[in-house]
DNA sequence: CTCGTATTTAACCAGATGATTAAATACGAG
DNA sequence: CTCGTATTTAATCATCTGGTTAAATACGAG
């Protein structure tokens, strides 16, 4: 079993939006930092930085091949996450308790207000 | 299919021990913010803004009941997530076969040494 | 070595995050 | 209303994160 301390940098790796489409990308096959870069707007720097986070997460390595760095998708910490979320699949796959019926009654397709000072009943 | 800003809350909700901690015991069932805290070393109010940012996640969601906020678990977003790692399945169940693919593309005819090259072999 | 290409490091800045304490709010009971 | 309990908000602070540009490093080729 992983540490937490795993699971924290391969959540927060997994949070940002730009690395997301990097695992993306690199799950099409190998690339290099500069072809990763190409389809972003931002700085080589930058796209450098969220590999090495990635890295540091286990969710990409990368091998040095002359003066480019080929990365590659690793899939240890993304099994390391899919095994934890496992550990909840009861609560969409089953009814687990009478609190499976609370949820269910409780889901709504409407709640996509990100607003948080909520005020019901007042 | 979820937009991305959602899964950026969502990893980034998971990233957080402390919160993750707090889904694991709302997996046994519904409890209170007061109930919720006491396993932790940090005030109250820094639980509140845990609460609030697994609910605006849509990890949990809370209803009041007198002065106190009920919170339990909702499956949607974990189930995003898992929706998500699903994607990169194969990558732990073949192992880089089409990844190999790529891989040759990028061989060299003759293997010069990888020295010091970061292995990710555990 | 020197040049050109690929990538990282350094220095720096703006904004988000997590924690704290003090005060405010919400609600039931008297 | 006032009191007590439960929880949130406000003000503040330190640290982390992600972006930038400029300079440094690593390597192949000449």
């Amino acid at each position: 079993m992983e540490p937490h301390d795993t699971l924290n940098a391969t959540f927060s790796a997994l949070a940002d939006p730009t690395r997301r489409a990097i695992l993306a990308r690199l799950a099409l096959g190998e690339a290099s930092v500069g072809v990763l870069a190409e389809p972003f707007d931002i700085s080589l720097p930058a796209v450098s930085r969220h590999l090495k986070v990635l890295e540091r997460a286990h969710l990409i390595a990368r091998e040095k091949d002359a003066q480019w760095r080929r990365c590659r998708l690793t899939p240890q910490a993304l099994q390391d996450v899919s095994d934890w979320v496992s550990q909840y699949e009861r609560f969409w796959n089953r009814q687990f308790d009478s609190l499976a019926n609370y949820l269910d009654k409780f889901q709504r397709p409407e709640d996509e207000d990100d607003d948080d000072g909520e005020r019901n009943g007042g």
